[in-house]
DNA sequence: GTGGTCTAGACCACC
DNA sequence: GTGGTCTAGACCACA
């Protein structure tokens, strides 16, 4: 698993970290039942407190995204859906309507924006783990 | 203007009022050189500490959305790309991907978040701004 | 609001104080709105570290206990159940039945648990949050 | 005997037999007497390491719950109270209290959990071992 | 002044 | 060796 972490991002550590174990899962780099680096050993690789890649763990823990099972280690979790539809499309729109927007700001065409999508969204689904 | 602050939101008050200022420029609904209410005058109509809403203003002015001229006002500027084409890419690019990372972990199929998307994207381009 | 950590419970300082924000909602003598203390104040009143504290609010607020405003403090929430029929049932049932297997270890009879459950409930029940 | 660890629960597995066995000794499914699996048989049963089940028995017979004759094997012991009143109603009284306060976080009505409380305390009361 | 992030490091519980 | 808890303390973001 090969984690980056952008100092100067101003999204924090332990999200940078959540946000890209849920971009491996999603591109099923990560497989369900597969063994995530210990605490310690990811702390040492990237350099970073162990709290802060513990804080990370627990998050993804708590959104049903991994298992932690202490002693024995942490543990890629089934993908499951835990939000109405409601909740979910509001979450995800919110999303694309800042990207969305960012896109206007940056004179970005919509053409563009559309085949930056398409590109994305095929690389994230055109895959095994269908839905 | 209306801008709506959501308390429980984990997005600090003032990055709410920098999105829907931008979102609201954006749809067309603020034009270039419409005046946006002084930050006292906008404090007291949703209850916000006025610092926080001249730090929204500050981020905004130094993003080239709006310009505040001394004694008159402030209005919202032409919109004007700064970045680079790579860098609005990444820019646009990246938030694109927490979305669709989102959709496919609430395990939305890629045919609703494609019409979603369409739909932003047609209400946000489907206008007089265009690009 | 008082809270009283016991050093020699097994419990973890971070969950006993969980524990006894939510019964002091439960009981009403926090309602809705009210403001608890600051994490440094708390962590000064019961000398204890102020990252501990933090943990716990950190908690109550993931469970929609309560909302914390960065800047601002943390407040009471709403009471407001966001599990199923069935997940509340399996949770409270599991802690019922741990504490009769345990009455029936210590050789409770039955009649004075039931009288022990009775007061309880009725100390949490008889009062103005009424469901 | 019957055990079933979950593996996604935050209740250590160790605990998890002890409050397996407790429970079917309450519940009269395990007798005065009767022969409980030897550990490495039950590690290869449940599929654990026999370090945890070895724990669990330990814990047990510290508690004066089993009693293990070397050589012979370990025995469920009878039940017999050794903490003096107060005590046991402190113990009791705090986990029914626990349950108390999820129902009302829950919003159980009060009528549902004593449903709830009667329902259980009959499935371990209404039994062979009387009190 | 409020909570959030991150670091550093000790100690414990679990498997 | 695994994760969890707790402490101590610096620094930052927010209102």
């Amino acid at each position: 698993m090969h984690i980056k972490i952008d100092n100067l991002s101003d999204r924090p550590v332990y999200q940078q970290i959540i946000d890209q174990i849920k971009r491996d899962i999603a591109l099923g780099r990560l497989a369900v039942g597969d063994k995530i680096p210990p605490v310690r050993q990811l702390a040492l690789d990237i350099v970073i407190n162990p709290n802060t890649i513990a804080k990370a763990y627990r998050q993804l823990e708590q959104d049903g995204v991994i298992n932690t099972r202490a002693g024995s280690g942490t543990f890629v979790a089934e993908i499951q859906n835990t939000l109405n539809n409601e909740s979910r499309k509001v979450l995800v729109c919110n999303q694309l309507e800042l990207a969305v927007v960012d896109a206007v700001h940056t004179q970005v065409a919509q053409k563009e924006l559309t085949n930056w999508f398409s590109e994305i969204a095929g690389r994230y689904y055109g895959r095994s783990n269908k839905i």
